[in-house]
RNA sequence: GCCCGGGUGGCGGAAUGGCAGACGCAACGGACUUAAAAUCCGUUAUCCUUUAGGAUGUGGGGGUUCGAGUCCCCCCCCGGGUACCA
């Protein structure tokens, strides 16, 4: 046995990093007669910036279940990759004329070398990459399926084109209306664009929802992103004219209150009714709302803007002409783009009508007890001088065609005008989202190519399956093609093709696929990840899926997690995957902050410029104090954690154990260096502790029993639950209270060794090898606790008068309650305190407290 | 505006409706040392009080309860998301 060694971390991480590699010790097996266990982590776009420490923050919470789980007898799969196609490498590609495959490559070399060092039990074998044409042939097969099935298609989309820079922008990419580089102007122009129809599986998505153990508020913000609503679709006939105007409304029992309409300035019927006088000015408007941004149009206008076509349209309820106008506050691209304003109770209308002199009348009479906690006032509201969007009973609501809602409440009015409407064919029920088809070809080269072929004759042809990959072409000029196409338009070998069967030619798509497809099933290309015959084999698929444990960032919690239930819900339904969700349980990682500094004016000071000096903060040039506060992290604060820096000075471990310890997985929390330095004395303490004391086969005493029992219960049970910051707190009270003695039993070491080994391996491993053990720690049997040894013989129980600490007494946790109601009325300062005095309830609460209610 | 989180010591945080502040950081005192670092021991919510003790205390206000950081209602503040979705 080696003993009194230093505690040198940076050569135990060295040795057992290569210990795992060499024996291939996380190497997974498929098919192993175990309980599987499946924990994905969000794969890392790798930028050329390297890691930063909110990267661990998820990866160890996952390698610490993932550890655990092995030495619980599980068989885990744990792997890793990168999702590397994206914009950064392209844009430097421009700049420098450096290949994104190599800059890519690059890349990722740093960010294997960075997670390695950490330690993490990833099964590297399994390693994918998401522009490895070896993987991103089965993202095109993947299309072609969806392609096949209906739900790809081809269609006219508006893009944020850039003249001065003739190029297509990102949304991100544009501030303002104007280019994120060179300020200059963006427009909208349409673009023929491949659609994904995920609106086709909105109703799939929203079930799905129910069965996932995810948190709540991501679960809602899904809900809302899909934003399902029932209404009805009405028509209302246009005066003087063969056509009809459909609009689509959540509110069917506010016609009566409909006193005019207004469509979307890109309305097909815009055109048609609008009269010959009001012409010029509706053109202008038109012209005008094409130029904006959605953005713009939605976001930044509150004042409503809008004209009047000239023509009518009847109310079908009551046969009242009514104007229809044209605003920009009604999108073309929800419900059928035209609506039935109805001010008294919508405040988008409500203002609107104001402004343009329209008619208000009130249809419903407020709830009297609703409207007084909303602060209405109930006689403006009747008047039409005041918006109610609340509930209440209908008014003035009925007509002499069989229609009459008058007192009724809402939904029910909704239901019977609903009927009406159908038995009169004036309109139907209908279910609304807000879920728009998704947008799925960019401008750019650094994506997936699509397996499609346009053909002179105007028809697609895919590329077929055997023929995939279709491989980026080697090109040197990343600049864009100037005509808005991606720079493979200058390809020109490449682009063209001739049908080896017709002869026919054809040019190939010059689209490439958004970051997001690569990452849309990459969960299940781990699972097979070498494959050369399918995507993945269906009988590995069934032994993994779903996966178990999902953790990444919240940012993610809408769109990737929703496109690829969306590629997931197809696969299913084409028989590929046998689970109809992907990811069981998802756990979101809160955002690691950094500390920053700011004088009394609130002026933000770079790290680099400031002093600490007894626990207080001052500015290194004026000397003025300064306070510390939370901030993200960035350049310009310096205030930037590299995980390099911190592993070489205190080494992986420490690393691992701070990033837990640090609070709560889901909670946004600031790095504090100096909390790195409390873990690794307790990583030190942990050494010393096993290193130099005696290790002895003396039984445990009472106290240690306890002690080692209950971190046993409370490791397991935090660690089960993904609370590591307390399970850690447990480990430090128990080399607090053993390494009081010289003497360590041999039993109690092994096992503190066998729970630290989840969250800091490299030094588990060593110990265990210092204790004479020589196999890796890696598939040790987890620990169990003996409830025997919890049981405590005497508690202290407080004795409370009136909710008020009295006294404090030792008795048996099994005492029961008259015998403890005796003993506690019994203490002289209890019975003191109780003279002249109505004893009136005696609340006993076995193993805590005695509460005496007297008066 | 709406939706989702969250407000607990100097700081990060802990607390099945049952003694608020575990564990860690920082600070202070002490031991060891020629000295420093490292290590070890102790103190540390606030206020009053010499001690003993007392009062206050989980963003604010009400409520339920013998008992509320925890449950209910109202309000304030901070963070994130989203935006005229008819």
């Amino acid at each position: 046995m080696v003993k009194n060694k230093e505690y040198n971390f940076t050569e135990i991480e060295k040795k057992w990093q290569n210990y795992w590699e060499k024996n291939k010790t996380f190497k997974t097996e498929d098919f192993v007669d175990k309980p599987k266990f499946y924990a994905l982590d969000m794969f890392p776009y790798p930028s050329g910036s390297g890691l930063h420490v909110g990267h661990p923050e998820g990866y160890t919470a996952t390698d610490i279940t993932c550890r655990y789980k092995r030495m619980q007898g599980y068989n885990v799969l744990h792997p890793m990759g990168w999702d590397a196609f994206g914009l950064p490498a392209e844009q430097y590609a421009v700049e420098t004329g450096t290949h994104p495959s190599i800059t890519t490559k690059r890349n990722i070399e740093v960010f294997r070398k960075q997670i390695k060092s950490l330690g993490f039990s990833y099964d590297w074998d399994r390693e994918i990459n998401t522009t490895d044409e070896k993987y991103y042939r089965w993202t095109q097969w993947i299309f072609i399926q969806l392609y096949k099935k209906g739900l790809a298609y081809i269609d006219e989309v508006p893009v944020n084109w850039c003249p001065a820079l003739g190029t297509v922008l990102a949304n991100e990419e544009v501030i303002d209306g104007k280019s994120e580089r060179g300020n200059h102007d963006v427009i909208r122009k349409p673009m023929k664009q491949w659609m994904l129809k995920i609106t086709a599986y909105a109703e799939k998505l929203l079930e799905g929802l129910e069965e996932l153990n995810w948190p709540e508020g991501i679960k809602e913000m899904q809900r809302n992103w899909i934003g399902k609503s029932t209404g009805a679709d009405v028509d209302f006939e246009v005066v003087n004219s063969s056509e009809k105007i459909r609009v689509y409304t959540t509110r069917p029992d506010t016609l009566f209150g409909a006193t005019y309409m207004v469509l979307a300035p890109e309305h097909k019927l815009v055109k048609k009714i609008t009269s010959q006088e009001r012409k010029a000015e509706v053109e202008a408007y038109v012209k005008h709302a094409a130029k904006m941004s959605e953005l713009e149009r939605t976001g930044l206008n509150k004042e409503k803007t809008g004209v009047f076509t000239g023509a009518y349209a009847v109310n079908p309820v009551n046969g009242n002409k009514i104007p229809v106008w044209i605003a920009d506050y009604v999108m073309l691209s929800y419900g059928t783009g035209a609506i039935m304003a109805v001010p008294a109770h919508d405040t988008r209308d409500f203002e609107f009508a104001k402004k343009f002199h329209i008619p208000i009348i009130c249809i419903i009479s407020p709830n009297k007890k609703e409207a007084k906690a909303a602060g209405a006032n109930i006689q403006k509201i009747l008047n039409g001088n005041e918006c109610w969007v609340g509930d209440g009973k209908m008014i003035n609501s009925s007509n002499d065609k069989g229609l009459d809602i008058n007192n009724l409440e809402v939904t029910e009015s909704k239901r019977t005008t609903i009927e009406w409407l159908e038995k009169k064919g004036l309109g139907k029920g209908t279910v609304n989202y807000k879920l728009r088809d998704w947008l799925f070809s960019r401008q750019r080269y650094w994506g997936e190519p699509f397996p499609v072929i346009h053909m002179e004759d105007g028809s697609i042809k895919l590329v077929p399956e055997k023929d995939l990959p279709l491989t980026l072409p080697n090109i040197d000029n990343f600049k864009p093609s100037g005509s808005g196409e991606s720079p493979l338009a200058n390809a020109e070998e490449w682009l063209s093709y001739t049908d080896p069967e017709t002869g026919m030619r054809g040019r190939r798509e010059t689209n490439t696929m958004p970051q997001w497809a690569g990452s849309c099933w990459y969960y299940l290309r781990y699972i097979d990840a070498i494959n050369d015959n399918a995507a993945w084999d269906k009988d590995k698929e069934k032994y993994w899926m779903p996966v178990d444990l999902y953790i990444g960032g919240a940012e993610h919690a809408v769109l990737h997690l929703l496109y690829a239930r969306f590629w997931h819900k197809v696969l299913y339904d084409l028989g590929y995957v046998s689970t109809k969700e992907p990811f069981r349980k998802l756990v979101n990682q809160g955002m690691i902050l950094g500390l920053s500094y700011k004088d009394k004016r609130g002026v933000l000071v770079p790290a680099d410029k400031v002093d600490s000096c007894d626990g207080r903060f001052y500015h290194k040039d004026t000397g003025e104090e300064l306070t510390e506060f939370p901030a993200k992290m960035s350049k310009s604060l310096k205030n930037v954690v590299n995980p390099d820096d911190v592993i070489k000075e205190y080494g992986a471990d420490s690393m691992r154990l701070y990033e837990m310890f640090m609070g709560p997985l889901e909670a946004t929390k600031p790095w504090n260096t100096a909390g790195v330095e409390g873990v690794h004395r307790f990583l030190k303490k942990s050494w010393k502790m096993i290193t130099e004391a005696e290790i002895t086969n003396t039984q445990l005493s009472r106290k240690q029993l306890f002690v080692l029992h209950s971190t046993i219960k409370k490791v397991t049970e935090d660690t089960e639950n993904l609370s590591y910051n307390t399970a850690i707190s447990q480990m430090m009270i128990f080399v607090n209270e053993f390494s009081k003695n010289r003497e360590l039993p041999k039993d109690a070491a092994q096992t503190f060794i066998k729970l630290l080994a989840p969250y800091s391996p490299h030094i588990a491993e060593e110990m265990w090898q210092i204790l004479g053990n020589d196999n890796t720690l890696a598939y040790g049997k987890w620990p169990e606790f003996n409830e025997e040894y919890l049981k405590e013989e005497e508690v202290e129980i407080l004795v409370q008068i009136h909710g008020k600490p009295k006294a404090r007494i030792m008795m048996s946790p099994e005492t029961k309650q008259d015998e403890m109601r005796k003993i506690a009325m019994g203490i002289p300062e209890v019975a003191n305190a109780l003279e002249d005095k109505t004893v009136r309830k005696v609340i006993c609460v076995p193993g805590r407290l005695v509460n005496i209610v007297a008066n």
